[in-house]
DNA sequence: TGCGCGATTTGCGTCAGGACAACGTTCCGG
DNA sequence: CCGGAACGTTGTCCTGACGCAAATCGCGCA
């Protein structure tokens, strides 16, 4: 009795190298669900009993500091695994889920991991790759904040979002889901304030688009020229 | 003809699951390499052809950016393993590392990865846990560079490399290899010209004992203090 | 022992961006 | 249609950190 059919993962990395019946195996283990917006899937700190494969919509992974600060880690699409703390050997949530939108996961007993990688090598090795590259893509940001300025962390972000959320509209691309100036600033240590002014900039030269947690890029080639630090700055020259 | 003897990595966390005759097994393709000090185990950009066990030593691993800045990722301490970018699926390293002082590695070619984890999927498991406590390590800095002043960012990078390559001598913890002004620099995404402002100051309060490539914590709990922003600023009061 | 180079220290000017505050706008329930 | 709340914009002020540059120190080597 699988809830859950093979079709709905059919474009999941993590099961690439699964065939027919096995995957069967995996997906009978796993039920789905239903995640409203605002919701959280699970809490940091929370004991880790469960890992997920989101089928549909957008979560916002965040990190509250020790001085209670939240700080925006990454977002997640369809298709990504997460929630994997049991395969990091932590017992507890390194951080919290919360969905942007109506969202739809798969979810499997944090017991099942060991089992399932033990059967299923590839899972291992996909999950390693995952990993891998989530460490790329955090080591990347360091180095953005280490060495860029303010209004170049915020073009890298808003293409980062566009990249893995983005959708293609008539002026532009749009991010897919509702996002605030104050989830920006969170990506991108920084605070509202500042984002506001930058974005209402580039509104005025029209490279982006703005409104009420929603961003539109309208030009990004330009708004990655400015990302890499090849035009001087948006707001100074008008 | 193995010329690795399984003494040498009695403490390495990656083959703690492995029995001596597999063990011996896994040693055998392997060959062991010095590099000395400020010499290049491998290159950002090159092609990933071996990974590596870090035996004796300390590595620094930097990436550059685009605009040629070069930026610390993160340093290597004895038992760890490194350079296993063919198992994130990279063609290539994504960073440099050089030899901090004199150091011996174990090497691998990369194409032995794949065999190696299918044979011994310990393997795998304990290089997933080692990739996912990096990239815990990477966040934390992400939110620190995002949520903390210049001063915490130091004191806490200090920390960091006090407990991965301390050592106990009278007047405090010493870390274990040369280390300049510049290179803390780089760890913090700040100047060294900063960094040298803030260790004085400190050296000033009996915090940190300093000297040319060398660092000294005397009192590494008053630093954590610091670090959390327990302590206003050590600089003003001084 | 003396020399030279690289590491470190430090003063000063500048400015990006954070803090604070007030105001405008959109959304939603009644 | 109205009121309130959350979201967004904008102005002003001010601090912390960077850039520049020059002085100083210390180690390694001859």
């Amino acid at each position: 009795m699988p809830p859950v059919d093979r079709s709905v993962v059919a474009d999941v990395a993590l099961f690439a190298g699964l065939g027919p019946a096995e995957l069967d195996e995996v997906l009978r283990e796993a039920r789905s669900v239903r995640y409203p917006k605002d919701s959280a899937v699970f809490h940091q700190g929370a004991e880790a009993d469960s890992f997920f494969v989101l089928l549909h919509g957008h979560l916002r992974v965040e990190k509250t500091t020790p001085q209670g600060q939240q700080i925006a880690v990454r977002y997640v699409s369809p298709g990504e695994i997460f929630g994997v703390a049991q395969a990091l050997a932590l017992k507890h949530y390194p951080a919290t889920a919360v969905a942007a939108v109506e969202s739809i996961a798969l979810c499997w007993p944090s017991a099942a991991w060991p089992r399932l990688t033990a059967k299923f090598p590839s899972l291992a090795a996909s999950a390693l790759q995952t990993v891998g590259s989530r460490l790329q893509d955090t080591q990347a940001r360091v180095i953005e904040m280490s060495s860029e300025q303010v209004e170049q962390r915020v073009a890298h972000a808003l293409l980062r979002l566009a990249k893995q959320a983005g959708r293609r509209i008539e002026t532009g691309v749009e991010i897919d889901f509702p996002i605030s100036r104050q989830d920006v600033a969170e990506m991108t240590g920084t605070t509202l304030h500042t984002v506001s002014r930058i974005l209402s900039a580039w509104e005025q030269q029209g490279l982006v688009e703005g409104g009420r947690q929603r961003i539109v890029l309208r030009d990004p080639h330009k708004l990655f020229a400015l990302a890499e630090g090849r035009i001087p700055s948006a707001r100074s020259g008008g």
